[in-house]
Order: structure tokens, then sequence, then C-alpha cells
DNA sequence: GAGCGTCTCCCCCGCCCGGGGGAGGCCGGT
DNA sequence: ACCGGCCTCCCCCGGGCGGGGGAGACGCTC
């Protein structure tokens, strides 16, 4: 069954190139365009698709408020992926953090570009690092991966955050990392809910995969 | 504080030997001695010991009965260590799955007696594969860590529990799981505990952090 | 002094998770 | 024909987890 996908983006010349990429593709079909963020709920139910490409930056709704609104009032809300100029964009980790399911650089590759609606319909990475990463690899990035590592990065953890999330990493509990930091468990919960915030983590294992895939910490 | 322990062997020069090596430590202190499984529950409540190292083989009640008896039944239940003579022996398995925090060869070391003692003491390692990864290291094991991932290996782990598995470690719930595998969430619930039981991991994320860790799966 | 970020703790709540059982069907080996 | 392993599904149940709020204390910068 093929992969539907609807463009969102003010700009028609970035909806009309997306749209050329991805129909090259047999088995994904562009089933709409919207040029605006309020248009996208309407559209999402009328049209279903299962992955929304969505623009950050647009006038009346932009992409964060868009997604959550998708995310809030629609069921069974099809995967987001949330499209940007600028490779630190401040509001891509917002809507990441609303809920998006992965993100894109406008001058990414053709190639890059249908992997990652194909990665996400897949639901292959719920958990945005992963397409991250396989996007880096891509790129053809330095072992290091320094891509995804740079979402950790961005994602400025704080001290505390970090101590946390290299505890989760070792498979302690919240009560069990409240125990060795000698603080509350609501505490614990507090940091571990920022940490999954930020990491658009929606679980501690989601957590852990992104600790572990990013170089936060080392396997070995 | 010392870290205190209770050695449970039905040699008395196993015990000999482990006192020995262990009160070399200014940290740790063998607060008792028990020649069979069953003295051992009393002996827990009355010493209340960080740590019971404990033989799987022997009279009375083995090891493994042992250690089930003593987590079912004392609150705030010590770190248990199983000691073995044989690398693949089967009943270690046994006793992790039991809930044992960790395992030792009787030929070890003394500093890796020591060190897995202080590992399970300060819980670094309620994971069990950590221990297990950790005593690699120190063998010097190549970076494959052919020791680690014995422990998976030695799991067995049947087709479709590997393939939960790895779907675990792409962040994935049990319901989605279930969605993936065309199967009903009970049956995936299933699939979990056996791997959780195989691995001696106690939720989802030590399994996670198991699979990485022991090259079941690659960060990369 | 006013703001901001960080760390700490608290409430309520719903849900997923994992443990404990059991059970039926299929297949392959003895 | 029997048994054992595997896969599938079911029940009940408790607890940890994570979301959604809020709030006070500290230290920093402006």
């Amino acid at each position: 069954m093929p992969v539907t996908v609807l463009l969102v983006d003010d700009e028609p010349l970035v909806r009309a190139g997306l749209r050329a990429v991805l129909e090259t593709q047999p088995d994904i079909t562009v089933v709409g365009e919207a040029a605006d963020g309020a248009s996208v709920i309407p559209l999402v139910r009328q049209l279903r698709p299962d992955v929304v490409a969505m623009d950050v930056r647009m006038p009346l709704m932009d992409g964060i408020e868009a997604t959550r609104a998708v995310l809030r009032t629609v069921e069974q809300p099809p995967k987001i992926i949330v499209v940007t100029t600028f490779e630190n964009d401040e509001y891509v980790y917002d809507a990441l953090r609303a809920g998006a399911d992965g993100f894109l650089l406008k001058r990414a590759r053709p190639a890059e570009i249908v992997h990652a609606v194909r990665l996400v319909a897949e639901g292959e990475s719920l958990l945005f690092p992963a397409t991250v990463r396989k996007l880096a690899a891509e790129y053809g990035d330095r072992p290091g991966n320094a891509q995804a590592r740079a979402v950790l990065e961005r994602a400025r953890l704080t001290e505390r955050e970090a101590e946390v999330l290299r505890l989760m990493t070792r498979g302690l509990s919240n009560g069990e990392i409240a125990v060795r930091l000698t603080v509350g468990t609501e505490t614990v919960k507090s940091h571990v809910s920022a940490v999954l915030a930020k990491l658009g983590a929606r679980d501690r294992t989601q957590a852990v995969i992104t600790a572990f895939e990013s170089g936060f910490v080392t396997p070995s």
C-alpha cells in the first residue's frame, strides 16, 4: 500500500518541489497541499494522510501550533515531519517537543527527503533522533555522528538532567535514582520529564535509546 | 560505610577463600557464613548483609531456591551474587532469572571478586549484564565482548522474542509492536516477559540496555 | 529589584507495564 | 501416540511511569 502525504508550506515553490521529489516514487502519493497551519486539520480529517510534511514558519498558524492541534484533535493522527530551512531552527525543536516525528532540511537531497517520509510512515522512527541519525548517516557523517549528537547538545540538558539520563542508561528506576542522588522521587520525575521533553522521547526507554545512539553514553 | 557480605557455600574451603579475599579490603566485611541454602533466610534477617555471595549447587536447598526465597520473603533484600565453578552453568542462568544481581566464577581473580561485590553493593548493576560486561572488560576481552554476548546466546531467545526485542530497541510500545507483528497486545506482553526473564532484566529499559551492551543491536 | 533558569518538591490522574496465573493449537522429535 | 517447545491469547492486579498542573528557594544577570 502506498504512503500518502499532505504538504503544508506557505510557499508554492516549496510545495511543488516536495511534490515533484516525492511523486518520483511509485509508493508515495501526495494527496493534498495546504498553505497555512489553520487549514491543516480539516484537510487531515478529510484526506487522512499517512504523513504530513509541515513547514515550521508559516502565517496564521505556525507549524508548532498546527502540529499540536493535529495531535490533539485528530484520532489516529498522521506522522508529522517538520520542514525547515535552517539547521538550528529553534522552532524545529519546539515542534519536535510538540510531538512531531522527524524533521527535514529544505536543502536535503531528494533521496533523503524520500527516505525521511518512508521512515516515519513505517513508524520506524517514532523516536525522532533515529531519523536524525539515519539522515546523518546519509550525509556521510563521520562515525562520531555529529548531527545526532547535535540534537543532544541542542537539547541542552542541564547538569542534573544529564546525570539523571546517565543513571537511566544504567537501568535504574526513578526511586533508585532518587536514592542515588539523595533527592525525592518527585524531583527525579521532574528531571526525567524534562529529559523526555528535550529529547523528544515518549518514555524512558526511548530516551535511553537516544542516549546510546547519539553517543551520550557508549555501550562498551 | 563498609559493605557487609554473607557467604553461602557448602564447601568450607570456598568460604574461607572468599573471606580471605574480601577481608583484604577495608571497606568490605564478611558478617557471616552459611553452608546451605536453608539457613540463608534467618541469617539474612539477622545480619542484614548488603550482599550475599551464593553458591548455586548446594545440598538441601540450592542457590536458585534460596535466591527466590530470600527475594520473596525478606524486605529490602540484599544483593545476591551467584557463585559457580562452571562458566556455562545452566543453574546460574536460572538463578539470574530468579532475581540474582550478578554472577561470579570461582576461579576469578581476587580483584575481580572484590570488584563484583562492590558493583552490586553500589547497585550499579542491578542489571546483571553490566556486571558481566565489566568483568569481561577486566578479563581483557576483545571489543566484541564475547562474554556479554554469550549471555544473550545463552539466553537463547526464540525468533519471535528476538524480533520483539529488536522492536523494543526501536522504542516501540507493546501496542505498537503488536500492530507491527499483527498479533494481539497480550501476545506481545508474553514475548516481552519472556525476554525480560531470559535477559534478567527488570523492565524493557534494562532489556534494551542489555541489547545495546551485548551487541545484539548496534547504535550506529 | 526584577527577571530568569535551575533544582527541589507537591498534587492528581490515567495508563501502560510487568507479574502471576492459565490455556489452546501447532509442529517436530522420540 | 506422546511430550515438549513455541506461538498465540486470556484473566486479574499492583505499581511504576509520565502528563498536567503548581510552587518555593537559590543564584545569576541585567
